[in-house]
Order: structure tokens, then sequence, then C-alpha cells
RNA sequence: GGGCGGUUAGCUCAGCUGGUUUAGAGCGCCACCCUUACAAGGUGGAGGUCAGAGGUUCGAAUCCUCUACCGCCCA
């Protein structure tokens, strides 16, 4: 056999792309409809394609992966959706910026040359987050990947327009929407983004028609004067009760505007009198339906001040106009104050700029009738969402839910499949283009312009990627989804109108539970923002880490509903840990040269050490697999690390070397090793789903596979209850206990560790005596000790430190060695935190309330207690007074 | 203004349904150690009146109320 040769340090580099092409190349993420087995279904959310991978994708990415692949290990025929997202107006944005270089716009292109540039760009550039996705190591079923741009979803966006079209839940109207005037489109509302900012009040005085009386009103935004229809006041208000229903005369302008009453208006905001511009803000678009007010637009879509406000501010941007008018209603006499003031201001999501409030024809969704089903299924538990103080902020909205406007005044995406007749004016909305018109026959047909909003196709993606509205087997296996992983950011976006659309097409919900993720902040809190710069490159990280250390801290760090504040520094986490285990693999692999190994392994002739590790090994998988279903990602990463690190590594793995290197009989080695990578074996599998590359690595390596097996197809451990043992570990912690106070007092005495030290502990009970006198190989090896008595009350030796563990006394002879002062500080501390102890016991047990109440099982641990530390305390002060002699 | 989170060691966080926790871990810090898997490591140590105040209880970091500060969402 040939030597292998492991490198002392674990390099992901060499390992992560070889098992990557090695699991694609054996097909293990592909699922089929298999009616032996399970279905579990993950729809990625898919990227924008426009997008970079970011921590976020890494964290939510990884978290899918961890079920995937754990849920594969369980024999669930586990299939995983991939794909992207066309992402309208952030890929339009893309592409005519792109465009700019070249001197163009697209208008210059037209819209058919336009939209094959942005395929072009799709194909160079929309694959590239997918590419960056597949070096984190997920585990995705690529052969079902999906666009919404696609055929066969574009399929299923247009049949849904057609079918809540002829339901009556999609109509036209005019009505106020938000206008980005930069992507020159309306978005929804929640592609709103609220930001507090510091600007001023203006106070305007407004004449009163055939008075002496000016009534005035505050604004932020002066410059939509030139579109008021009227002035509001709270009918309630004392002060301009007199002027409700005369008129004032709009400066600058000359138009007379009625003075109305309605209740919307806050007495206490400015002077309790409101300018009303309806086709400008969404209240006083109320206001002017409800009073049957003028409407009056007074900006074009470029938010540049149009022909129907006076001559000299036409042509300006509402910005520029809002300079002008201030300047001339001062010069004029109008403006009676400016305040400073804080307000939030409504941005676009996708360009930052401030949205115009804009009156436009629009296509929208009802959404009531839609909601209420969608509420439902949450609040009855149909779907779970964890955390579950999500459903709050879910209800809130589905019982607020205001109609959602579809229609996008952009080129890239589904376009409307709406018709009309140039001759009659017939609207058709038709699966295939009409070739003339239904009702008159002309053949002067055109199709809407416009195109849908982004989310219509997303909303359909847990059927759709299915190939619905195709009835077929994968869509009847693998739907409904089982686990949906994403951000609460998205959650009215996506997540909720994903369970309208499933209610609604499928009659079943899209998912049975919903994980939202943190929020990944830098060390500082602030939020990772391309401004900033304090989002590191996932891939750099990726290089200098190592994909499995990078996902391992990512979920290590981020507690249920918690923000993770991230830093690269913080992978060192991840890459110490795999780099542990890495040589973990490596002492075992390195000490079975040689050796046959034993496929079968018989449990019999086992220590105390490998009782007590497989009792661990056991109590791991029961808490691990319960972490897991109940989505404490986190802790379940932490109880795989404390196994595999501390129980393993720092107690196993050290006490077995006594019988690698010195073993009875080659047998006995065999069994140990055997056993050794057995137990190591399992931990790899439960690490698996969080780390794929390095266990898988250290799995081939282990022992001999055969071709194409991997450990990620193997089975995931399940836990045998019969060694999980309290008896066992009782033992193992008196133990440890010994060996961690013979080597605390080493330490304090400063005894180096290759100098060897003698041992007597005196023990009372005849069964810990037998168990120590049984285990003194560990003692020797672990606590770097020569010669152990063990005896009832043994005489303490001249110069020696001493420690009380449970009552038993450890001394050790430390002749030349020993600093009485150090060993007399050791001590009183000890006493001192004893005394401490022994005294809340006390008062607890002196406190006839507690012992009239308390369960019979406290109050006798609580006696315990009491005489455990009497007793140890007794035994330090002894101890303590042999030195002062 | 309404709603929801958070506040535990210098830093980042565990601590699930009150009593086996004598409040833990990692990083950082101090000391010793290149002990034939690992210095990306080992061993030991220092460091906390669990934000503050009240309450429930025999018993509170844990449950309730209020306050302060930080953050998020909605209006």
């Amino acid at each position: 056999m040939a030597k292998r040769e492991l490198a002392k340090a674990y390099n992901p580099q060499e390992v992560e792309d070889k098992w990557y092409g090695y699991w694609m190349k054996n097909g293990y993420f592909y699922a089929k409809v298999n009616p032996d087995k399970r279905p579990y279904t993950i729809v990625m959310p898919p990227p924008n394609i426009t997008g970079m991978l970011t921590l976020g994708h890494v964290l939510n990415n990884t978290i899918q992966d961890i079920y995937i692949r754990w849920k594969r290990m369980q024999g669930y025929e586990a299939c995983w959706i991939p794909g992207t997202d066309h992402a309208g107006i952030a890929t339009q944005n893309v592409v005519e910026k792109a465009l700019a270089k070249e001197g163009l716009r697209r208008e210059d292109l037209g819209r058919e040359k336009f939209l094959e540039r942005v395929w072009q760009w799709k194909e160079e550039y929309g694959n590239t987050i997918i590419k960056q996705l597949k070096k984190l190591g997920v585990s995705c079923d690529w052969k079902r990947e999906r666009f919404t741009m696609d055929e066969g979803l574009s399929n299923a966006v247009k049949e849904v327009f057609i079918r809540l079209y002829e339901k009556g839940l999609i109509y036209r109207g005019k009505y106020i929407v938000n206008w980005c005037p930069r992507c020159h489109t309306a978005l929804a509302d929640d592609e709103v983004e609220y930001k507090e900012q510091s600007g001023k009040l203006w106070y305007i005085k407004y004449p009163i028609e055939n008075s002496n009386e000016f009534i005035t009103v505050a604004t932020t935004r002066p410059e939509t004067m030139l579109g008021d229809t009227a002035v509001a006041v709270n009918p309630k208000d004392e002060r301009y009760k007199h002027l409700i229903g005369k008129f004032a005369i709009l400066p600058l302008v000359g138009r007379k505007l009625p003075i109305i009453a309605d209740e919307i208006v806050d007495i206490e905001f400015g002077t309790g009198a409101v300018k009303v511009t309806p086709a400008h803000d969404p209240n006083d678009y109320l206001m002017a339906m409800k009073h049957n007010l003028e409407f009056v637009v007074a900006m074009d879509t470029h938010a540049k001040m149009n022909e129907n406000v006076p001559e000299k501010y036409r042509g300006l941007d509402r910005f520029e106009a809002r300079k002008e008018v201030v300047k001339d209603l001062e010069e004029q006499g109008y403006l009676l104050k400016v305040e400073d003031y804080t307000h939030s201001v409504g941005r676009c999501y996708r360009c930052d700029t401030i949205i115009e409030p804009y009156l436009s024809d629009q296509w929208f969704v009802k959404m009531k009738p839609l909601a209420e089903k969608a509420l439902q299924v949450v609040l009855d538990g149909k779907i779970k969402f964890y955390p579950e103080r999500w459903v709050k902020v879910y209800e809130h909205w589905m019982r607020n839910v205001r109609d959602w406007c579809i229609s996008r005044q952009i080129w890239w995406g589904h376009r409307i499949p709406v018709y009309y007749c140039d001759e009659c004016g017939e609207i058709m909305v038709e699966r295939e283009e009409p070739k003339s018109c239904k009702k008159c026959g002309s053949t002067k047909i055109r199709q809407d312009e416009d195109v849908l909003d982004t989310w219509f196709s997303s909303w359909l993606w847990p059927f759709s990627t299915l190939n619905w509205p195709e009835d077929n087997p994968d869509l009847r296996y693998f739907y409904p989804t089982d686990l949906l992983v994403t951000g609460p950011d998205i959650i009215f976006f996506w997540v909720a109108r994903m369970i309208m659309a499933g209610l609604e097409f499928m009659g079943e919900i899209p998912f049975k539970e919903v994980y939202f993720t943190s929020i990944i902040r830098d060390e500082f809190g602030r939020k990772m923002s391309k401004s900033l710069g304090n989002s590191p490159d996932p891939l750099d990280v990726i290089k200098e880490y190592g994909a499995d250390a990078l996902r391992f801290t990512i979920v290590y760090l981020a507690p249920l509903g918690q923000d993770i504040l991230f830093s690269t520094k913080k992978c060192e986490i991840g890459r110490n840990f795999a780099n542990k285990i890495w040589n973990a693999g490596r002492f075992l692999i390195m000490n079975c040269e040689g050796v046959e190994l034993k496929e079968e392994l018989k449990f019999e002739h086992l220590d105390l050490a490998d009782k007590w590790i497989l009792s661990e090994l056991n109590k791991t998988i029961v808490e691990l697999t319960q972490a897991l279903e109940t989505y404490r990602i986190n802790d379940a990463t932490r109880i795989i690390y404390d196994f595999l690190w501390h129980d393993f590594c720092d107690w196993y793995l050290e006490i077995i070397k006594e019988r690698i290197y010195t073993p009875n009989s080659e047998e006995e080695k065999v069994a140990v090793l055997s056993r050794a990578i057995y137990i190591f074996e399992e931990a790899l599998k439960l690490l698996h789903p969080f780390m794929p590359f390095i266990t898988e690595e250290i799995w081939q390596n282990l022992r001999k596979r055969k071709d194409g097996d991997s450990i990620m197809i193997q089975p995931f451990p399940i836990a045998d209850e019969k060694w999980i043992d309290d008896e066992i570990s009782k033992n193992m912690r008196f133990i440890q206990d010994v060996i961690v106070a013979i080597r605390a007092i080493r330490g304090e005495m400063n005894v180096p560790h290759s100098k060897q030290c003698d041992v007597l502990i005196s023990v009372a009970d005849e069964k810990k005596q037998t168990l120590i006198n049984d285990y003194i190989p560990y003692l020797k090896r672990l606590a770097k000790v020569q010669n152990v008595e063990v005896g009832s009350n043994l005489k303490r030796p001249k110069f020696s430190a001493s420690a009380v563990v449970s009552g038993d006394e450890i001394f050790v002879p430390l002749e030349g060695l020993i600093d009485v002062e150090v060993e007399k500080k050791r001590l009183e501390k000890e006493i001192k935190r004893f005394e401490a102890m022994l005294a809340e016991t006390e008062k607890k047990l002196n406190d006839p309330n507690f012992i009239s109440r308390a369960p019979k099982e406290i109050i006798d641990r609580e006696r315990q207690k009491y005489e455990n530390f009497r007793l140890t305390l007794e035994k330090l002060r002894q101890n303590y007074a042999y030195l002062v002699e």
C-alpha cells in the first residue's frame, strides 16, 4: 500500500472543485418522481440576473443546501429547483447604462432591437451569480434550472393574467401611483422605500376671494401648488369654519380654489389648513375623489413641470421649480415663513430617486379576495413561519392590503396580453395575438405597451418552475414544496403573493414552512452596502478561507431571527474547525497505515471512554436532528462543533492514543481504530450538510471506497438510544474532573509539559477507587502522570499541592517545584468559592418556605450539594492549614 | 404615533418549557508548552451584582409590568 501523504493543514482550494465536479458527474443532485420515496422540495429564491453573489445569498443558499442535503441523506427524494429572475427595472437599467456608453438611448434602438440587446446581455452575464453559487457547493438540480422569462414561465404568466382578468380580479384604471421619474415607470407600493430626510416646511398665504383675509397652508413641496385645486381644513377646526365653502386664489396661478372640509386634515399639522393637489399626492387624490375636485397634472413623466402650469415654470425640473416658486412667492409677499422639518420621503428601491406620486393609467390586481385565504392558511398554521413573530407582520399587511399595481412602463418584461382596437376601442385579453378585432373586425390592433411587474412572474415560482399550467407528474409529486428560505424584507413582495397564487391557481399552499433569514451587517452593525464598501465579496472569502469555512461560519453566527454581525476575520471559526477535523482525520489515517480495518464492528470489550463517546455521539445525533427540525441551525452547528472538537478530539482521540501506540495486542489496535473511524464517520455524516467538501474529502480517504460512492448519499445517522447512558457520563465526568484538577495544579505551579509528576488520590468510596484504578492509563497520558496511588484516607505528602474533586482529595507532590505562596492563594480562592456556595445552599435549606414548598427532589439535591460543599471545604481548609504550618 | 426585536465576560454571542449551571463558548488577553493529528494547535488562568426598577414565586439571566438605550417594520 502506497503511503498516503496528507497535508499538515487543510487546503480547500485543492478539493472543492474536484468534489463538485464528481457530484455533478454522478448525478447526485438530480431528482425524479420516485413513488418509493417521499419528496422534499425547495425552490430557490431566484437571484436577479444582474446580481453578484452577496453574503445574503451565501446565508440563504447555505441554509437551503443544509436542508436539502440533510433530507437527501434521510432518504427523501430531495429536489432543489434553482433559477434566476429577469428583474425588469434593474436589468433594463444595466443595459441602458451600457448603451449610454455608446451614446445611445433605448429609444434610438426601438423596442425590438433593445430587447435583443437585453437578451444578449443576459446570455453573457446573466448566469454569473449561478456560477458563483456553485462555488458554495450548493446541490441544486441544475437540470431544472429556470428563468422567469423562459417560454414556459412566460406562458404561466400570461395564463394567470387572463384567468384573473376573466375572474374580474384584474382591472385598469387611472390612479395615483408611485412614479419613478428616472426609471420612468410606476412602482408598486412596496417598491418604495421611505427614508427620513431633513427638509423645510413652507407656510404660504392664499388670499381669500373678495376679502382681505388669507388662509395660510403649510407644505413640504411648494412646487406642487401649481397643481392645487382646493384648500382643505378639518370641519372641527374653529379657526376656519367661516371659510368653508368660500374660495381662495392660488398665488402665481390665479386659479380659484374651493375651501373644503375633510376629517382627514390634521388640525395639529402646520396651520391646520392644507393645499390639495389631487394629481400629485395620494391623500389629496382620495380627498379629490370624495369632493369631486378638479385634477391638474402639473408634471410630465420626467417630473418636469408641464403645459398645465404658468409658462415661466414649464420645462423646469420639480426641484428647480421649487426654488423658483419659493422665490416668486417671497417676492410677491405670499411666503409667511419657513421652518426646518424632518419628514420621510419615498425613494425608488432600484435607483433611489425620489418618487413622484403621479396620476396615470395602470393595471391592478384586486388583492382582498386573494389575501383573505392567504392570511387564513398562515393563521391556521398550515404554513409555519420561523421565527414565528413574522406572522404578526404578515397579518397586519394582509388585513390592510391594497390593490397591486402590476403595469410597468418599461420594455424588459412580460408584455401585458391586452390588445386594443383602434377603430372601435375594444379591449381584448388573449392568449394569442388576435389578427383582427373581435368586435368590429378591424385589423388596426395594437398590444398594450406596458410590461408586468417582475413579481408578477415570481409569485408563480413554486409551480411555474414545475411546468404549470400543464398538468404533469413532476408538479403532482413535488408540489407543494416543503421549505422556503428567504429574507423578511420580501415577505410582502414575494412570500405573501406566492401564498395567494398557490391557493388561487393550485388550490394548495405553495410551501409548508418558511424560514426567514437574518440580515447580515458588518461588524459595527451597519447594513452591508455598496456605497459604504463594507460588503466583502464572498468569492474572495472562499478563496481565502474555503467554501466550507464560510458556510459554517455564517450559519454558526446566525441565530434564528437575529441579525448577523459579520466580518471576514470571523471565518477563522470555520477555517480552524475545518483544520481541526482535517487533522483528526489525518491522525486516524496515518495510524491506519497497513492496518486492515474491520467492516463489521463488534461493540464488545468497550472501556469507559468507548461507551462514553458512543453515548455522546448518540446524544449529538438526537440533539442535532432536533435542532434542524426546529430550524435552530446555529444550535446545530454548535452541537456538532462541540462534539467533534471537544468530545472526540480533545478527549477521545487523546485517550485512545494509549491503545494505538502501545496496544496489548494487534487485535486491540485494529478494534480501537475501526471503532474510532466508525465514530468519526458518523460525525462526518452529521457535519456533511454544513461542510460538504471537507467531509467528502476526509470520508473518501478514511478507507477504500467504491467507485462513485459519496458521503452525500450515505444514510443520515439515526440515534440508537441504548447507548445513551447517564451512569457512563457520570463516571467519565469524574475521571475528567480528576484529570483537569491535576492539570490545573501543574499549570499553576508551572510544571513543564515534559516533566512527569506523581499523584495520590484519596477516595473513600470503593467503587470510585476501582474506577480510577481501572483508568490509570488515562491519567498518565492526559495529565502527564508517572505514578498513581489510590486509596482511602491517604496522607498528604509534604511539599504537595492539593485539590478536592467532589469530596475526594488529590495530592501532587512537588518537592522543589511548589511555590507555597501560589498554592496558598490557589486554595484561598477555592475556599472562598466554596464558602459562598455553601452559604447559598445553607440559606435555602434553612428557609422553612423552601422546605415546605419546593419539590422533594429539589430539596434532596440541595442537601446533597450542601454535603458535598461542606466536605470539600473541610478538606480544603485542612490542606490550607498544612501550608501555613 | 402603532407594532416587533435586542440589551449576559473587553468583543461576538449560547443559555429551548423557571431549580444538574457552582452563568457557558469563540475571539482577544496573561502564563506555560513546537507533547510523533493539528501553533489555524495544546494546557491552565484572569475577566460577569445577566441594562435599570418593581412584581409573581419557596426559588428568576429565564415569567409579568414599567423605564432607559440600540435596531427593524408600518403609518
